[in-house]
RNA sequence: UCCCCGGUAGCUCAAUCGGCAGAGCGGGUGGCUGUUAACCACUAGGUUCGAGGUUCAAGUCCUCGCCGGGGAGCCA
């Protein structure tokens, strides 16, 4: 017979003859006469208890089953007549797969610090908070593929190898089959003519620029994927290895970008509102007491958007002091992103039209050749969720710029050549997955979003 | 990478002015006929992150190192 998960158990509605769980020993309550057992199996953050009589067979084989154990339990689903649960399982029989040495067994049967079960991250999936927090992110990441799928939108696996090396947003992982005791004594050029692809070669830090390749073809397109940044940041928001949907849209301009981010940022929300209410709940209870406000406030909230220029001067006029001042040119500071969204609009506030010399050579020059078609969505406490721009899709202009910004054109023929052969004004942009995961459960540490978190001096497990 | 804070029992923390290293939870043993963060009693458990220094005396003060957290930069 197959196992029933907890999950289908816990949301019966008639008593079962005959049922079989199996899943990991939460906790043990023993009684003179008889034993309460609470199990979890994954399904969902509820545990199902069962009752363990002393004239059953079970009663015998309860001796090494403790908090941490993997058994089976046969019975029957019954109505049970204590407070706290519609059902729990009268058992018959138990089955330990494998016992837990309670002496050693890091999980204990009361809170652990987040910086504790980071070290423990092999087990940390098996505590409510977690167990919670992974499910909804496998929602979360059902809910990126309905929304585009549902949009007619084109799934694009990007390469996760590149040999693109300046793509203007980060550093990269190189990725090599070279030993590590390679003398060197040889020019750089020489050492890669050597190596796997016969050219330098690394991890990608953006599947932007062959997305829009793809959205010249298919129309609308988007990725969601793997990203690596070697950047040698240490910080609750940065890991070296994070995921990142980045969706990319012929004939669409700044205006249809910011559309189709505040629409994307919604959805997943209310997806995640309506498919893990169970789960959001103990976030709203024990992470973030005022979860549910800022949820309802992405939710129902029109983001304000304004240029960049506008964005500077309410900062200059907040009265407010900055560690950082603020000025035309000068990038957005934490501080500054912090004010606009959570003290003067108190909603995610789009700003756009940055000035060209902050922002990627590939962002479209606008007519007052000083800014580009460039957009960040700000969310209160999460800071940047989402960057994009309208895309340069002249060619003379986008060559200008590269050689600008110091790079050589030959690097990126293909990318040119789109713009040579039916270039079509196009826009993208790029949606941290993990960053969304924190706004929507109120988790400060990225490293308790990522199931392995990558972060300097960090790859454990 | 820079700045700030921290590291004491398995976990979370306390230890006043430098003066006998403690509590709660968890573990073990026993009790309890419907528990649910079970309850009651008893009990074990320490290189106070490491190395050096000051002192009659260091968890506490000083130096260096390691590790962790927060802030900044960069960005998703």
């Amino acid at each position: 017979m197959q196992r029933i998960r907890v999950k289908t158990a816990l949301a019966s509605d008639a008593p079962m003859d005959f049922i079989r769980i199996q899943g990991w020993v939460r906790t043990r309550r023993d009684s003179k006469g008889f034993s309460f057992l609470e199990i979890n199996d994954g399904s969902c953050l509820k545990n199902i208890q069962v009752i363990i009589d002393q004239d059953t067979p079970a009663f015998a084989d309860l001796k090494d089953i403790q908090t941490g154990a993997s058994i089976e339990v046969s019975g029957a689903l019954m109505e049970s007549p204590g407070k706290g649960q519609r059902w729990e399982i009268k058992a018959r029989d138990l089955k330990l797969f494998g016992a837990a040495d309670p002496e050693s067994y890091p999980l204990q049967k009361k809170r652990h610090s987040d910086e504790f079960l980071r070290t423990t991250a092999h087990l940390r999936a098996r505590t409510n908070k977690y167990g919670a927090l992974f499910r909804i992110r496998s929602e979360s990441a059902f809910s990126v593929h309905q929304y585009f799928r549902d949009k007619g939108f084109i799934y694009l696996n990007s390469p996760i190898i590149t040999g693109s090396d300046c793509e203007g947003a980060g550093e990269l992982f190189r990725v090599t089959t070279l030993p590590v005791n390679l003398p060197h004594t040889e020019s750089k050029t020489d050492i890669f003519q050597d190596d796997f692809f016969g050219k330098e070669a690394g991890l990608t830090v953006s599947g932007q620029l062959e997305a829009e390749l793809f959205a010249c073809a298919l129309g609308n397109v988007y990725t969601f994927g793997p990203t690596f940044r070697a950047e040698n940041s240490n910080t609750p928001r940065h890991a070296a290895e994070f995921w990142m949907i980045e969706p990319e849209m012929a004939f669409a301009d700044l205006s249809d970008n910011m559309d189709l981010a505040e629409d994307l940022v919604k959805h997943m929300t209310r997806h995640v509102v309506e498919q893990c209410s169970e789960d959001l709940e103990l976030f709203a209870r024990f992470v973030d007491k005022d979860l549910m406000k800022h949820v309802e406030m992405v939710l129902n909230s029109t983001y304000e958007r304004i240029p960049y220029a506008e964005a500077i001067d309410i900062l200059k006029k907040s009265g407010k002091f900055f560690e950082f001042p603020v000025d035309f040119g000068v990038d957005l500071q934490t501080e500054h992103e912090r004010y606009l969204c959570e003290t003067h609009f108190q909603k995610p506030v789009i700003v756009y039209d940055y000035p060209k010399a902050i922002k990627a050579f590939y962002m479209r020059l606008n007519d007052d050749n000083d800014t580009v078609a460039a957009m960040d969505l700000l969310v209160p406490r999460v800071g940047e969720l989402v960057g994009g721009s309208q895309r340069e899709e002249r060619y003379d202009v986008l060559k200008r710029r590269i050689l600008e910004s110091g790079m050589d054109p030959a690097d990126y023929w293909w990318y040119l050549d789109i713009r040579r052969y039916g270039t079509v004004y196009h826009s993208g942009f790029g949606l941290g997955f993990e960053r969304f995961l924190m706004m929507v459960t109120g988790v400060t540490n990225i490293r308790d979003i990522i199931p392995f978190p990558r972060t300097p001096k960090h790859l454990e497990f």
